[in-house]
DNA sequence: GGCTAAATGAAAAGCTTTTTCAGTTAAGAC
DNA sequence: GTCTTAACTGAAAAAGCTTTTCATTTAGCC
């Protein structure tokens, strides 16, 4: 997520591209693991020094929509971002660290295939979500 | 789950069984979408009347702890809780009625494995979440 | 029935998130 | 460059949700 990326997306929505944005933006293309908005706060201040947490909350969401960061829901402190890297969540999250590794799902649309037809539901979307030990923490 | 399985289970771990605790279970195991700890509250009260908030959130986390309710995370209101049916979460989750169905899950495990292979993780548990539309929300 | 540790619920405290609003700023027009 | 204006920002307040505290009550056991 270059920032010049994610100027242009901002622009092409009619939005301002401000230093905030901008700030937030580094911050979450940056970070490894999930990032909650406080955290992206104290990060961003680094950057861009009187953010406010307002605004984070703001940026984050808009974010989102533009596609830039996914909301990931962990047990506990259920509102973390990252960077929103895959079309489909398939994530490797660790009990340890807390990172984020997407992987390349494959083998998956049979499964979601039968399964559709056995209960009757239309799916759209899916989430699969490995969680254990990364090599660096086992 | 029943009553007795319920207050089997509290006994075995030393706690009490309380017309509180019913209530609660009992609202879990009728209810068909997750609920939130105020909705679980609501409900609880025309079992038990009198019954407080402070109580459901203690409540839910202990039957969440012997196994009989687990945490739902829907995009919006992140802490939805609902019977715990199977050992691993598969689960269908309908975007109009926000209904959620578990299914029996096969052919997983080669993904997994082969996914633990590439990636150097050590794979404990996983989550597969497919979002749809209920037959009944088409 | 009486004892005692566990459980309860009201209130207070502590967080997180959203709303409000006056002041500031990016971006386009001139 | 400067003007103008709608969008944006951040502090404070409001609103939620969750946890803690503590006096009171109660389940389980003798």
């Amino acid at each position: 997520m270059r920032d010049t990326q994610v100027a242009q997306a901002l622009r092409a929505r009619g939005c301002k591209v401000t230093p905030q944005r901008l700030a937030i933006a580094r911050v979450l293309s940056e970070g490894t693991a999930p990032l909650s908005p406080a955290e992206v706060l104290e990060r961003g201040r680094e950057i861009h020094p009187g953010l406010g947490l307002t605004t984070v909350y703001r940026t984050l969401e808009l974010l989102r929509e533009l596609g830039f960061v996914r909301r990931v829901h962990l047990d506990e402190g259920c509102r973390a971002y990252a960077q929103a890297r895959e079309r489909e969540g398939h994530h490797l999250v660790c009990q340890a660290c807390h990172r984020v590794v997407d992987f390349p799902c494959t083998g998956l649309g049979e499964l979601i295939e039968d399964t559709a037809r056995q209960t009757g539901f239309a799916v759209e979307s899916h989430l699969l979500a490995l969680v254990g030990l990364c090599p660096a923490c086992q």
